[in-house]
Order: C-alpha cells, then sequence, then structure tokens
DNA sequence: GCCGTTTTCGGCCCGACTGTTTTCAGTCG
C-alpha cells in the first residue's frame, strides 16, 4: 500500500512551500495527504483499476495532484519534491519538528545565520547567536533550547491504551475542584484514535485561574509549556503533552466539538456552516456575532441540519455527508458485548488460571467467554502439544462446574508456513471454537503470505482469523498480506475477522474494519487477554469497531450463545 | 492546488498564546 509514501511526500512537499511563503497550496498538499491517509484501498490498486479519474474521485485530489500520484506510482519519484527539496537545506525539515519553530523562522535562520541543521541551531543557541536576529529575544532562544531537548525524548505518538487511563485520572482531580462543573477529554482520545499525540481536556469553570493553577503545578508536570486564563500546556513526566481549555459553560457543547476534531472534520464544519450563513467557533454557532446555540453538540449539529455525528467517525471521510441523509450507522457499543472469544490462561503464557479468568469475566458481566491458549508450534509461549490440550480440555470442564458463565474450548491454532494448522482435524474437532493465528515468519512475500492464510480458512474447522494483519503498534509493521482476498475468503467460508484488542495490537485497524463492513466480513472483538486486568482492554477493540463503521449485528460475541454457537459449527 | 444550491474565479476555519512589539507575526491545535 501507497498512500502512506505518498502522503508523506504530500507533507513534505507542503512544509517546503509554507519556508517559500506559498499561500494555500500547503494546504491543499495537506489535505490531499490527510485523504491519502484515510483512504483504506491501497492507491495503486485504485489507480490500476480506474486510472487519473478514479484519484480524481478521491475528496481533495484534483487534476494537479492526481498526475503526481500517477507519476509516483509510474516512476517512485515526484519531480516536483525533487526540485523542492534542493532549494532547501538538509536539515531544514528536522528544524520544523522543533517546538516553537515554524516554517518562517527556519527559514530566517538559514538565510541570516546559515543554520543548516539541529545541531548548527544547538551551537548558534547556546552561543546566544539568536537572540540578535530581529524578531528573536532572549527568551525565544530559551524556547529553541527547550525545544530541543524536547525534541529528542518526545519521539512517537503514544498508544490510546496508555493515553487513556492518564487523561481520565487528570480529568477526575480536575472534577474534584469547586470551581469546576465539567470536564471532559477530547482531541483524538475522545475520537479514540489508536495513538494519541497529546492530551487535550475540556473543562467548565467560572474560576479559569484556579484550573489553570492546579493543572500547571501537578506532581506530574515536568515543565509548562503555556499558561493563559483559557488555555495551557505542559509536557508530563513520561513526555506525554496535555493540554487543557477552559470556557463558560453556555460553550460547552461548541467547544467540546472543536477539541474533539478531527481538524479536517472541522474544516467541513464549519465551511457547511458559512454556506448557511453561521460562524462556527468554540463558543458557538452565530449569525452576525449573534449566537444561536454552543451548550451542546447535539444542538450544533441540528441546526447545521445533521444528526450528532459519534466522535469516533469524526474523521472527515462521509459522516458529514451520511448525517445530512441520516444514514449513519448504530454504531456499536460496549454494553453489547456478551462474551470474550480469545484469552490466555497459565496453561501457556498466561499468568492466571482458567478459574481466575472466568471469574473476572463472569464479574464483567459476559454470559460466556472462550479459552484459547497456543499450539505446540509456539514455543516461546509453550504451546500446547495434544496430550497438554488434553489436560486444558479437562480442566476447562472441571472449572465449568463451578461457574454460570459458559467457557467455551478453544485454542489459538497456528498457520503453519505451508498454510496447514499446527493440530490435526481430529484434534481439531474436540474443540469448540479455533482461532487461527500467523506468528512466525512475518517476513515473507504478499503472495506467499496470502496463499498461507488463505489455505488455512480453506480449514473447514476454523472460525475465527486472529489479529490478521500481524502488526504491533510502533514496533512491527503489518506483514505483507492481500488483505480484501483475505476477507472475500473469510465470507464465503464462514469465518469471522477478530478485531484484537490488545493496546499494542488494534488488529484490524480501523480502515480495515470499515472494509471488512463494506465486503459484509463476520467480526470478533476480544481482548487476547494473558492476564485478569487485560479484559478491560475491550473498549478499545470496541472502539477500533466504532471507527470502522461497525453495527453489533455483524460481531458475533454480541450473540446471545444459542446463535454463536450456531455460527461456530459452520 | 482544490472547489462550487452564491461562484469556473476567488475564496480557502478560527482563535489563543507568546514574544517582541507599540499593533502584530509566528506558531499551534
Amino acid at each position: 500500500m501507497k498512500n502512506r509514501d505518498i502522503a508523506k511526500l504530500f507533507f513534505e512537499i507542503a512544509d517546503i512551500l509554507d519556508m517559500q511563503g506559498v499561500a494555500w497550496k500547503p494546504n491543499a498538499y495537506r489535505a490531499a495527504a490527510r485523504a491519502l491517509e484515510t483512504c483504506s484501498n491501497p492507491i495503486e490498486e485504485l489507480y490500476d483499476r480506474g486510472g487519473l479519474n478514479a484519484l480524481k474521485e478521491l475528496p481533495r485530489i484534483g487534476e494537479h495532484l492526481a498526475r503526481k500520484i500517477e507519476e509516483y506510482l509510474k516512476t517512485g519519484r515526484i519531480k516536483e519534491y525533487d526540485t523542492l527539496i534542493k532549494k532547501i537545506p538538509a536539515g531544514a525539515h528536522d528544524m520544523l519538528h522543533v517546538p516553537g519553530l515554524g516554517p518562517q523562522k527556519v527559514m530566517r535562520l538559514y538565510k541570516e545565520l546559515h543554520i543548516k541543521g539541529i545541531s548548527e541551531l544547538e551551537k548558534a543557541a547556546r552561543a546566544g547567536k539568536l537572540q540578535k536576529l530581529a524578531g528573536f529575544g532572549p527568551k525565544s532562544e530559551q524556547d529553541i533550547l527547550r525545544g530541543l531537548t524536547l525534541h529528542k525524548t518526545a519521539g512517537e505518538r503514544k498508544l490510546l491504551g496508555l493515553a487513556l487511563p492518564i487523561a481520565r485520572e487528570i480529568t477526575e482531580r480536575l472534577l474534584r475542584l469547586p470551581s469546576v462543573t465539567h470536564a471532559e477529554p477530547a482531541g483524538s482520545l475522545r475520537r479514540m484514535k489508536e495513538t494519541v499525540g497529546d492530551i487535550d481536556i475540556l473543562v467548565i469553570s467560572k474560576k479559569p485561574e484556579q484550573v489553570m493553577n492546579y493543572f500547571t503545578t501537578m506532581p506530574e508536570v515536568q515543565n509548562v509549556l503555556s499558561k493563559g486564563p483559557t488555555k495551557s500546556t505542559v509536557i508530563l513526566k513520561d513526555g506525554l503533552q496535555a493540554d487543557v481549555r477552559v470556557l463558560p459553560s453556555p460553550s460547552f457543547g461548541a467547544a467540546l466539538q472543536y477539541f474533539t476534531g478531527s481538524k479536517e472534520h472541522n474544516i467541513q464544519l464549519r465551511n457547511l456552516a458559512i454556506k448557511k450563513g453561521y460562524k462556527l467557533n468554540e463558543y458557538g454557532l452565530n449569525r452576525k456575532e449573534k449566537y444561536v446555540c454552543g451548550k451542546t453538540e447535539q444542538d450544533i449539529y441540528k441546526k447545521l441540519g445533521l444528526t450528532w455525528i459519534p466522535p469516533e467517525l469524526r474523521e472527515a471521510t462521509h459522516e458529514i455527508e451520511s448525517a445530512r441523509t441520516r444514514k449513519l450507522p448504530c454504531l456499536i457499543e460496549l454494553r453489547d458485548m456478551h462474551g470474550d472469544l480469545h484469552m490466555h490462561s497459565t496453561f501457556t503464557d498466561g499468568v492466571h488460571t482458567i478459574e481466575a479468568m472466568a471469574r473476572a469475566s463472569q464479574q464483567r458481566g459476559y454470559s460466556y467467554i472462550a479459552m484459547t491458549d497456543h499450539s505446540k508450534s509456539v514455543r516461546i509461549a509453550h504451546g500446547m502439544d495434544e496430550k497438554k490440550l488434553g489436560q486444558y480440555l479437562k480442566e476447562i470442564d472441571k472449572i465449568q462446574k463451578k461457574f454460570d458463565i459458559r467457557i467455551l474450548k478453544g485454542a489459538e491454532v497456528d498457520i503453519l508456513p505451508d498454510g496447514s494448522l499446527d493440530f490435526d482435524n481430529n484434534t481439531l474437532k474436540k474443540l469448540d471454537i479455533v482461532l487461527a493465528a500467523i506468528h512466525s515468519r512475518f517476513k515473507s512475500t504478499k503472495q506467499e503470505m496470502t496463499q498461507r492464510i488463505l489455505k488455512a480458512l480453506d480449514n473447514p474447522h476454523v472460525n475465527v482469523l486472529v489479529h490478521p494483519t500481524g502488526r504491533l503498534i510502533n514496533q512491527r509493521e503489518p506483514y505483507q498480506v492481500d488483505i480484501e482476498k483475505v476477507m472475500t475468503r473469510a465470507k464465503e467460508r464462514g469465518i469471522a475477522l477478530e478485531i484484537d484488542s490488545y493496546p499494542t495490537r488494534l488488529d484490524l485497524k480501523d480502515a480495515h474494519v470499515h472494509m471488512a463492513n463494506e465486503l459484509g466480513c463476520a467480526l470478533t472483538i476480544d481482548t487476547d487477554s494473558h492476564a485478569v486486568d487485560h479484559l478491560r482492554y475491550m473498549e478499545l477493540g470496541v472502539a477500533t469497531a466504532r471507527r470502522g463503521w461497525t453495527t453489533p449485528q455483524t460481531v458475533i460475541n454480541t450473540w446471545k450463545l444459542p446463535k454463536l454457537e450456531k455460527f461456530l459449527l459452520r
């Protein structure tokens, strides 16, 4: 999939054009780049099928950018980029990523002080050369030095599963301040994006200074980037950036809408407001300075002729059009989940016993679970051979007698390099549910991997393909596979595709979930728990399902047990 | 460079914070 590569080039072109002071074009390149990133189909396939015209169908891609995409697909380069990159110093792009430095300042540093990269920048700042530049001063020099250390430590976006508890904890403490009536996380966190760049918290209070004083002096704050009456930004000790915005109560809905984003969604919404003769900002929807609403998000969407759009859908794909025509799906919710079909115990690499997992699951209100420990090939996880599997099934029978919750007998069975399964059919027959999984040879070619998985899906006992792309967020790329072929085959064979809720996996990811829904595939949302406290990750999987426009009907573990059992019998 | 129930030309989301200004440019989200 080349979408991301081209998007990256477009983003870079935008940055360079910004540095040259070119107006508007950068916005166009960035909008197109974002469109490419959210497009779930590989751009090369789109082009193969429909040529230039198919590219131009995409939002924000017109004649010129379509031709640039074509050029990249044919030659692997974009000439425009090659020309532009020569006009700026090699390290300029790195400098742009230093907090506090933007295109204008980077260009002035280059032109007036001949600073071409990060290391020269640091030297010049330490030597006190920056503050002599017109428009710069001692403070901005200090800011840049601080930005440089930040730049070194910051790194990648943080996992949703990590940021969410931190944001909730801070939000709860803010809520305990006497002047605070509302506090809620917003931003990509509220949209439940798989990774987040920072934590945004919206606060309603009549005493903003009290909120800001508390927020900027919390024990976990490492340094304060800015502090004002309505907006403050801090860096937390674990490297996460946190923003707080304080507004008065009548603006709560407008502010929540605004700070939830996405940026592109907001732009589309504001354009719609303009068309209808309004102006939309974080204080509310207004016509000629007179505010017509802002207290709730619902009011704002309604006034613009839309149904309320769940935050997970606000990614500027087609949610606004769907909301206008009343065609938004009724999304799955956490409370729809009746069970969890993927978890491990002390029999392989889990840390809790079958009994402990069953008890914790029952406490969560589930009516069934599946115990699915590893098969023998996964040595590192102490996978079970046939003999140990026998003991495992007996143990499940024994534990079952103690619980009302139904414990399905399952296994996470390895798909071997030749596409056969790690247990033979006579063994598989003994199981209520068979999960098939890839745990080896991640570097196979796309064709090899696709054939391997398709063959496994032809086994009559397989019920679910788990973590179908094998990625680990920020750690391991997905293996190469023709996911559309896999989905089509799974649908034909009555096999469900998993949304693995484990924070580093979230696999299928949102765009693939959307694709699976378009193709009409059955899904399951599981936690892949290796301990009882992993069971709570279910909300991350449900959020990913929501981001992929999923309704409860197609998710097999929202079903009552008899219907699920019928599905598992195929 | 994109886009059009105002337009094929002339718009392009909008406001907060900071630092160095003395009315604003740059950056950020």
